[in-house]
DNA sequence: GGTAATATAGTCAGTGAAGGTCAAAGAGGG
DNA sequence: CCCTCTTTGACCTTCACTGACTATATTACC
């Protein structure tokens, strides 16, 4: 393993590994200057090996006193294919809602989400989408008064 | 919890843990005092941390014999109810990211919804804007992508 | 009672310390 | 030579912390 992207990954890999609940709590600076390169070199590294599809799941902070923490998740290997190859076929895909809700109905019948979970995701993708033009902070609080409101229902 | 910040909301939480109606009574100054920092740290911890997203509520008094008052309170389905008609009255109100998801998050310590359909909302929520400009479709397909993605990690 | 002094708490803008993003240059293999 | 993966650095966003200034109670004194 020449590159230094590779070197890393080794690095991170065997903490994990050293680790008793496999997750590691570390700062990007410091992991830089332990390979002498640039903080972005984290990231690409994370972002190229460390990612969902490969069982990782990294969290970050900024500021004063920021940190990355980086967790490997053990997983049910079937389930895990099976929703992997759903989302492959899903993501810049065209979509009707017709096909959306379609699908999301498929994914409770698996048992893969269940009935309420179904009800959250219906009700994000059926929401218009005039708010577009909204302001982010707008979009956000709709999405969220939509779910609640589904669940509502449901409780 | 190595920010000073973070001591302090530990060491709020403890004696709101400890306090049998969950309701504190201090003063700011000696709060400072006693992590020899700054008095307005102490606003900036109660104005990040003890938000109503997380159900918290502050009162203070300035003066001779001031004191903050912080109160952690209860979320029911009553509460929720309230929340929602507030919120969609208020079409157009803002809501950052970080608030939004202190707000799920309290959702799922009150148990309304569970950690997954937790999940399912910050996947949401946090979706990055410059998807606007795309049609429809891809966003409803990044949408569900984005959903199901976050579900594997709890599977 | 009115007013000045004192004792609190609140606000806000500035500074520094993280991590994030992105585009462009570099390196290697076919 | 071309394509892909790697590496870098300039610039951006978020978070933590501080201190000067402001606002509001209470207390003391006349």
């Amino acid at each position: 393993m020449s590159n230094l992207a590779g070197s890393i990954e080794l690095y991170i890999r065997r903490l994990l590994a050293a680790s008793p609940n496999a997750a590691i709590h570390l700062q990007r600076k410091e992991l830089a200057e332990h390979f002498a390169c640039v903080p972005s070199q984290i990231n690409y590294v994370l972002s190229t090996r460390f990612t969902p599809e490969r069982g990782y799941l990294v969290e970050s902070r900024r500021g004063g006193g920021g940190y990355l923490r980086i967790r490997k998740l053990d997983l049910n290997r079937d389930k895990v294919l099976q929703l992997l190859e759903l989302r492959q076929s899903l993501t810049g895909q065209n979509l009707s809602l017709q096909k959306a809700t379609d699908f999301v109905c498929r994914l409770v019948e698996a048992r893969l989400v269940t009935r309420r979970e179904g009800l959250l995701m219906n009700a994000v993708i059926s929401l218009e989408q005039q708010k577009r033009d909204d302001a982010l902070e707008i979009v956000r609080g709709l999405m969220l008064a939509r779910m609640i409101e589904v669940l509502l229902h449901e409780i």
